[in-house]
DNA sequence: ATGGCAGAAGCATTCTGA
């Protein structure tokens, strides 16, 4: 089974780079960021075409998110729905369309577009440290119901400096400071696991480039877009790779799809019995 | 220290992103 997660910066400006990526690649779960457009105008019927049902929680210009699945999604949630763990009321993250949760083959498939911040100083990284906070809480109420969580989108946060091309020169700063990493952490707390380093542990793997100074063709990136998975699902876990060749397409988005390959075709009782048998980070 | 590139809104230019 395949999953991925792409921001791809505008639905309506990718579609044809999206459709194209399914066509070769033909995952089973896709979750999409920063589609910039609101629910009545989102493109679904692409998708329908090749036989994807899509469940989509977006707005006007900003943020916006969709799950794009074969099986079709279960018990959608948009946005959060708690946020017991936080000291700020639920409401301030309403507006912002940046979270999409739906049942899929038995997973709960957790789809975010985590605020950028803009600096360490601004109100809007205030606003990130407090929605990944909300972020912790609704985690904590899935792994409550015992779900087998998928969480993946654009976190807007290296995990370490292995995941920055040029740390000394942003250390600390947005997307890799303390605080941003302990507030990420304290999402997984130790829960779930970072899919792409099971399998690569070392540095030189991007998913975001920026578009200005040429950072592509020189390939100066970040590591910013992840898929977590429960630890129980870890002995399933096949593969995560970073697909870097969309961000070559001419217009492309400045992120690139990462997809993991999870074995579900198995009975899946024995998650239970694997729950101690998962990969050392 | 600043802007650089891109998308949306909307038609000149600003806001936002990372």
């Amino acid at each position: 089974m395949l999953i991925a997660t792409w921001n791809v910066n505008s639905i309506r400006t990718r579609l044809s780079q999206i459709i194209d990526w399914i066509n070769q690649v033909n995952p089973d779960i896709l979750c999409l960021q920063e589609t910039k457009v609101m629910d009545d105008s989102f493109p679904l019927e692409p998708f329908e075409i090749l036989g994807y049902s899509v469940e989509v929680y977006g707005q006007k210009s900003y943020n916006g998110v969709a799950i794009i699945s074969k099986i079709k999604a279960e018990n959608i949630k948009k946005g959060f729905y708690s946020c017991t763990d936080s000291d700020h009321n639920i409401d301030i993250f309403q507006e912002q369309k940046r979270l999409i949760s739906a049942d899929i083959n038995g997973l709960k498939i957790i789809n975010v577009y985590v605020p950028n911040g803009s600096t360490l100083v601004s109100d809007k990284f205030a606003y990130k440290i407090n929605w990944l906070n909300c972020l912790a809480s609704f985690l904590d109420e899935q792994q409550k119901k015992g779900e087998l969580i998928c969480l993946m989108g654009d976190f807007n946060i290296a995990p370490t400096n292995l995941d920055i091309h040029d740390p000394k020169k942003y250390e600390g700063g947005i997307m890799a400071s303390e605080m941003e990493r302990d507030a990420l952490n304290n999402v997984l707390k130790g829960r779930l696991i970072d899919s792409f380093r099971i399998f690569e542990k070392n540095t030189g793997h991007w998913s975001w480039w920026d578009y200005r100074n040429n950072a592509y063709e020189l390939n100066k990136g970040w590591r910013i877009d992840h898929i977590y998975i429960s630890k129980k699902l870890s002995s399933k876990l096949k593969s995560c790779v970073i697909d870097s060749l969309p961000r070559a397409n001419l217009r492309p988005s400045d992120h690139a799809p990462v997809m993991i390959d999870l074995s579900l075709n198995d009975n899946n009782e024995d998650f239970f019995e694997d729950e101690d048998n998962f990969f050392e980070i």
